[in-house]
DNA sequence: GTTAATACCATACAAATGTATGGTAAATAT
DNA sequence: ATATTTACCATACATTTGTATGGTATTAAC
């Protein structure tokens, strides 16, 4: 028992989180809707599948009765979409580079994803090397916020600062000299705000 | 509209947030059950006169369709339990001093709890004043652990050494001397091992 | 004294919901 | 070559669920 998922009961138990965090657990009939199926016995046998494997608890006869039970797990694996420079540009890449156990209490809205960040430039913002940071794309950046930028196919974090023809990017450590985006440049993007920072102790106990 | 809602309606209100909490909205047939109505259709009808003054929205024809339009003022009280000193001892509060904004669903595993930092002892360990660190009370320390301790009515997180016949609590900060408990102290506890450090963005913009 | 609002009940019904059974097809393992 | 697993479908059925209607009793308002 607690055999892996099959991809497709991980989309299923993937979405039956999604819609959770949103709101309630579907039914089977709002499950079926979402992934195409005509049917909702096939919706069931896949549910019974993720039961059997010890995902979900499912309260019989009662209507959006499934319990997830990975919620009582302390952590939630979460993609890590890359790496971001806190000093230098670093490379950013296509796929998830890894999985983090965020813990349930960082907030994480639906729609922001994580990235590790690596340098020092943001010491003095008391982000570090191998620090978490949570991405908010839907927020509009303001003075001062830290952000997540593409900058030539390089992704950075740093504090944003509009002027009137460009918009700067500080480090808080003096030693980087600040990055200055001119409104014509033409590979840069503001990917997000900063909203959360998040360490997990468990490698930094040595 | 907008009138007041009844004591009954209150009521019935406020289970239907508690429900929301832990699970999800119940049914008619189970608001029934719980208040001792021996029909639906009761329920209906208070459902109705508090969806008329504005505090829920109901989605036709939905099992569980009930929405709590309250919900962006509830939430989430997340309770704080105290401050650590992460330099000298800070008194401990009786109770949660302090609530962090979390979202309903960002549920706090049962055997963990938060504690807010203050000071700057612990600053070479990259955790600071206004930090969340997240505690396990269910992890034995080991040396070299983040611990939170309650030592003579205050708490401190430290990092934890194990000696001979006393225990070490010692910041990272040089500037403070680190905490040496003999066995024989009476009101010594470690509470718990820091397994995470959380920081919320929102305040530190500016 | 009548009206209105509140708080319940019983009955009824269509749709939604979870469940069960049997079957097909493809991929994989033995 | 056969058996197993996975992934779907169709049909069927008993409850559950939300909803509607009509009724009774109590209290407060006019």
């Amino acid at each position: 028992m607690a055999r892996e998922l099959t991809n497709i009961q991980k989309k299923i138990l993937e979405f039956l989180i999604e819609r959770k965090t949103k709101g309630s657990v579907p039914t089977l009939a709002e499950i079926a809707g979402f992934f195409g199926y005509k049917n909702r016995a096939t919706v069931q046998q896949h549910l019974q599948a993720i039961e059997s494997k010890g995902f979900i608890k499912r309260n019989p006869k009662i209507s959006r009765g499934i319990e997830l039970t990975i919620e009582d797990k302390f952590f939630i694996p979460r993609p890590v979409l890359g790496e971001v420079a806190a000093g230098n540009p670093l490379t950013i890449y296509p796929d998830s580079i890894d999985t983090v156990e965020l813990p349930t209490i960082a907030r994480m809205p639906q729609d922001s994803f994580l990235l590790r960040v690596k340098g020092d430039s943001l010491k003095d913002a008391y982000i570090f090397s191998g620090d978490l940071v949570i991405v908010n794309p839907n927020i509009e950046p303001g003075d001062g916020h830290f952000v997540a930028a593409i900058l030539d196919d390089a992704a950075v974090v740093k504090r944003f600062f509009r002027r009137k023809n460009r918009i700067e990017l500080r480090s808080e450590n003096p030693e980087y000299e600040p990055i200055i985006i001119e409104r014509t440049h033409p590979n840069f993007k503001i990917v997000g705000v900063v909203v959360g920072v998040y360490r997990s102790m468990d490698k930094k106990v040595g």
